[in-house]
DNA sequence: AAGTAATTGCAACTCAGTTGCAATTACTTA
DNA sequence: TAAGTAATTGCAACTGAGTTGCAATTACTT
């Protein structure tokens, strides 16, 4: 673990009002490297052979979402998928796109998607969730 | 079970190439009435006391998503909620929304997201879903 | 260094969805 | 209309992500 990756997973545990523990910055420090959304399992195999218990990482992966430092990204396959909320806006995480040939995923942070606008007078729209896809650059040109 | 329902479910029973049973019949009409996305759970309800084994009724909603005339709507708190395809695209279903507020959840049918584009070279984008969450017209007026 | 409140790990649990298999049923053909 | 067969159903047991209760450990305070 780099010393700044150190210092950031320090910074974001104060400031979220956690204790500093070695299993909350292992399990931080994985989500910072990953840079996309990992689960549970990930984190862990990442951790390997040294991963706290699964119950001790989904309980952090809580108390940072709760702190608003992680999002629960989406749901595949009936298992959460989180990231380091850096690259979303309080209204709206960036697109995810699943590739349909290869299956790998890619979070698409330069694509900004306008929020919708109400069809119906009365809703307030406050979140918007966008997922794609499709095929990937790699698997396209296959197709081309 | 009214007649005109009925021949609603026999004709896509038949297109999509399955026996018409009793089972089948009765989960297809319960998808039809429900108009929104339903799990399995709320059809055994809305079937009781004469609903078919749950795992008949996810069978068949499997077959049903495999002759794309049923979508797998979307994901929430680990269940699957499938709703009759009438009212979607090949490349994208109607947003869902959700109310932060009171739970209620909304089909909104007349929301046209267009699709997005690709903003690097070699994504080829075929399906798109949007969720979106706030207050619905009923909670929102409280709040203003 | 002692005290305490938060954190961790373990074992056992929950619950949506799946699988294997034997019994039943829909449709075909005689 | 009865027999044959292939699809469908129901049951019981399983799977796997995530949760809960609780006792042991650890971080921070004084």
């Amino acid at each position: 673990m780099s010393s700044n990756i150190s210092k950031k997973c320090e910074n974001v545990l104060s400031t979220a009002g956690l204790r500093k523990t070695k299993p909350r910055m292992a399990i931080l420090s994985a989500l910072f490297k990953a840079g996309r959304p990992v689960t549970q399992e990930k984190i862990a195999e990442e951790l390997f052979p040294n991963a706290p218990n699964k119950v001790t990482i989904y309980r952090t992966l809580d108390a940072l979402v709760e702190a608003n430092v992680v999002h629960k990204a989406y749901l595949q396959e009936k298992t959460w998928h989180f990231e380091m909320a850096g690259n979303c806006t309080e209204s709206q995480c960036h697109p995810h796109f699943t590739c349909t040939n290869c299956g790998s995923m890619f979070c698409l942070t330069q694509l900004s998607m306008p929020m919708a606008r109400s069809p119906h007078k009365g809703f307030l729209f406050t979140h918007q969730q966008v997922r794609l896809a499709g095929l990937c650059p790699q698997c396209s040109k296959r197709f081309i």
